[in-house]
DNA sequence: AATGAATGAGCATTCATTCAT
DNA sequence: CATGAATGAATGCTCATTCAT
């Protein structure tokens, strides 16, 4: 065999990309509901029976949207986190991470979009495997982020560092969430400028909490 | 006709909000592309010719629905802060808004569901109306946090107090917007204590830009 | 309330019937599995969804078929075999059943049809009432059937008639049942002649087990 | 290539007969009509286009299957009735006769079904050499039946028995025919004691003809 | 020789909406 | 004023079949 059928391969794959952009591209503006294989049909030119052929089934297809999409968001991040700061103080660190991640967060807003959608709706609960995706994405942004404050306040000691990134974690989330939804609304909100506010946030809120952790552990 | 025409207003007017208690509920729950008409008939075993009486067509209702939301969601707001602390820091104050708003958005979590979801989605670009609500929601949701905020500096003067609501009241949508995301994953966030975060980060920025502006005005 | 309505409801009373017909027809020419929705709507005229607002789902549309069929079999036979003979022989009591029968037989072979159909097929497992019917239809025919012999042979005694009836329905049943296939295939088959055949054969072993059971007592 | 054709043969022999064991089973359960080519893929795991590849279309394949069903149908007969009795009452053996055609309806149940299918219903009008082949089984199953009636009777003469032998293979027929229906409806039905009443039926009216067939001759 | 990809017509069903009474 | 019936477009999905390799 070896690279017997690679055209047809080649095809197939090209096929599928094309329909997952449309798909990713549609549901994350009309929501899953919203969104029906006629107008994928419309969009790609590729029939219904070829979508069905790939993915199996609508649900199929979201599943693989939101696969796709979580590998693309985590890749992007990891990318731009490349060559992070080794030294600098706990609130510069944090602002070249948060940065670089609102820059992701604008670049991947059609994902994000999607994601949000179906983290406040019942919409998909059809697609169970999609949801679960979803459940992935989450906690595993969630650890990244407590990684990233780690990281950042890494100065005060492993132990110190870890304790506050696991508290402030939940803020940073709840920080990009409310980021993301502002971003939509069309409330000319500066995305960078509260950005700002959060890294201020979280950073004083960083000091506070080692300063008395430190205090702790010295008594 | 006598009396017979209010018997028929009381019927109308009992089907109504029946009918709008279940829109409500399930675009909440499934989206606006989600919700069929039929499911309505099926929660509420009214007829659809009587939906279609009372709304007009989908979109009315969805209008309708974002209509009395709003309309609860403001007062359900300005009922948690009547009797305002007039007395405290800027700190205490903030806290007792904010605590009050939190379980307002416990309590309304329904409407602020299909309020973000209409915020962060197109579907429902059908229904102009509704999104006309959503935007006024949003716009006076701003001024109403704003106001809050200001009335927690106002022991900085008029002046200052305003300048410090106008720039932080993004912060708070954030922070609001960003809380009710969290809150339905289910991270098992503990709203409280990030609402207490919100309130301290708030204040602090609060507190520096106070000392900045006078300091400005000063000179 | 009364009879309002009334008009609305004639017509849909028409469209009801005008709908099992065509389907009762088409069924039993095309089996279940081979007859489509449009193809219903081709042949009446009425849209597909006034079909689902009438019967809820394909399988709810075999099912009043069957029932509808059911009925009109049953109705049938009770009117072929009103004022039955009250006196001759076995033989002569049973041919007048039998080829009374036999005109049923010619005249409701559509309902018969498919009813066979769906006896030796499971083509129709997603329609469990119509099956139910079906299965209904097979134990009171057979009863039917028992009763007819039963009064045939009353002559003997009652207990002796039971008996034989008892024995002899099933005959009588496979008889019918392979006088309905055979009629179907085109081998020319005179279904009178055929009949005759039944009686005869039905006649002689009844008056064999008569005897033998008038034997049996006797001793 | 050498061998690598046979082996290749032997491969899609294989192949063919799976297929063919996998459509006779489905066909016979579902129908024509009601038998998809995916759920052939399903059963079998071999693909779509090798079912295309060995039989052309549906139609072919019912083709067929109904071919090979037909050729096992008449081997299982002839197989059964190998070595039939040379001595004996006509009752005797049409009994031996018939008691052995019973067992093979029993083996072959799965053939008659779907033969009777195609009997009564028009579920396969697009598939005309498979309604050839059930055609021909009906022709050559009667010829069959009154060879072996003739073969009970050859006693009276080889004249008379194949005059009997004609009126009665109608009977014979519409017996087995009924037999079968009542096999698959759930009746519980004796099948050894209806082939007995059978049996029995049929060499009554075939002694009786005998003797009416001789007085004739006589005079 | 054998197969994954593709195709478009057709499937059962549901949609939002209108109408006649 | 309220409602069952009707409507036709659209839904997600499967069909038998063909094609490129």
């Amino acid at each position: 065999m070896g690279n017997s059928g690679s055209k047809g391969n080649q095809r197939g794959r090209r096929s599928r990309e094309e329909i997952l952009d449309a798909a990713a591209r549609v549901m994350a503006a009309q929501g899953y509901a919203g969104t029906s294989m006629s107008v994928l049909v419309a969009e790609t030119g590729i029939p219904k029976s070829a979508i069905y052929h790939h993915f199996g089934s609508k649900a199929g297809l979201l599943a693989a949207v939101m696969e796709r999409g979580a590998r693309g968001f985590f890749d992007a991040m990891t990318e731009a986190h490349r060559h992070p700061p080794t030294t600098g103080t706990p609130h510069d660190r944090l602002e070249w991470y948060f940065r670089r991640l609102g820059e992701v967060w604008v670049h991947r807003a059609e994902f994000l979009r999607l994601l949000i959608l179906l983290v406040i709706s019942d919409e998909a609960t059809e697609a169970p495997e999609a949801m679960e995706t979803v459940r992935t994405v989450r906690n595993e942004g969630r650890a990244y982020l407590e990684n990233i404050i780690r990281l950042s306040f890494i100065s005060k000691g492993d132990e110190v560092a870890s304790q506050v990134a696991r508290n402030l974690a939940y803020v940073g989330i709840v920080g990009f969430d409310g980021l993301f939804v502002s971003m939509q609304s069309r409330d000319d909100m500066p995305v960078v400028e509260l950005i700002d506010y959060l890294v201020d946030g979280i950073a004083a809120m960083g000091e506070a909490q080692s300063k008395a952790l430190r205090a702790a552990k010295r008594s």
